[in-house]
DNA sequence: CTATGTGCAAAGGGTTTGCAGGGGA
DNA sequence: TCCCCTGCAAACCCTTTGCACATAG
């Protein structure tokens, strides 16, 4: 699912646009979340910052973070109350997520169908579609030998 | 989407064959529960819970929320973050929600063909589906006149 | 009677923020 | 230079928990 390995300079982009500072910090946390495929939660993206750089703070790590919402570069996924996890958003692409209950493990899929689905049903009951959150939670299926 | 007006006497049978008391307390956030229509938070719980009986605290309505949900009465809905809130679980049915991202009321709708794609996408990741969560966020259409 | 449940207040855990110093543009 | 950004630690907010007392069965 990562396609876009340019998300830095995509970032540094959208920064000068909206006569923001492309600090060392974000420059770091940028590639750091470029560089995982395994949806870190913030913690997480401090640490791996953290070892490239120990100038990083947790507290600019949430900032950051959050900043790159607004950016649309990062998605934030909801588990249950727990720490909540991020990965790398691009442009065209969307995604939904399957769950492995019993590793955590985090699977993409994307399935029109059910997008199309969820369209026509918000508008059944009056309303245009601007944004869906889907998981599903599984457990793996053991082939038998 | 309420169609069980019996949840009290449902979790009086849960806590019997638990060996779980059945107490005061419990039986009137049931009943709180059980009149609320509109997906209360747990403070929220606590606030109507309370002005029926001043003897009841938050970390009851807490600690009475988990237990429910260990018996499938209770199904929390997360939302981004904030506060978890809380809606009466039936055995038989199963809907997801749209929530007016303008009002925050949420709508409950049910959609079988969607059920059945997900079971099918999980499938075919090689797991078996065993829950799942799905929010659309929506805007009101307006009606022109 | 006694194990389970409760209220209270304090602790937890993730996230946010105030402040004073630091560093891009 | 000048304001934005950062690190630090404290504050926040929701939720959980330890303890001593209360109570359902």
């Amino acid at each position: 699912m990562k396609k876009n390995k340019k998300v830095t300079s995509r970032i540094e982009k959208l920064c000068a646009e909206n006569g923001v500072k492309f600090t060392h910090q974000r420059r770091i946390i940028a590639e750091v979340i470029s560089n995982s495929d395994d949806h870190p939660d913030a913690n997480e993206v401090y640490l791996r910052a953290n070892k490239i750089d120990s100038r990083i703070s947790l507290a600019t790590v949430y900032r950051t973070i959050k900043l790159f919402e607004e950016y649309n570069v990062l998605n934030r996924i909801e588990l249950g109350g727990k720490r909540a996890r991020y990965e790398e958003l691009n442009e065209d692409e969307h995604h939904d997520h399957l769950i492995d209950i019993d590793s955590g493990e985090i699977i993409e899929f994307v399935n029109e169908e059910i997008e199309n689905l969820q369209m026509k049903v918000a508008k059944k009951l009056g309303y245009e579609l601007v944004d869906h959150r889907m998981e599903l939670f599984g457990k793996k299926i053991l082939k038998k030998n």
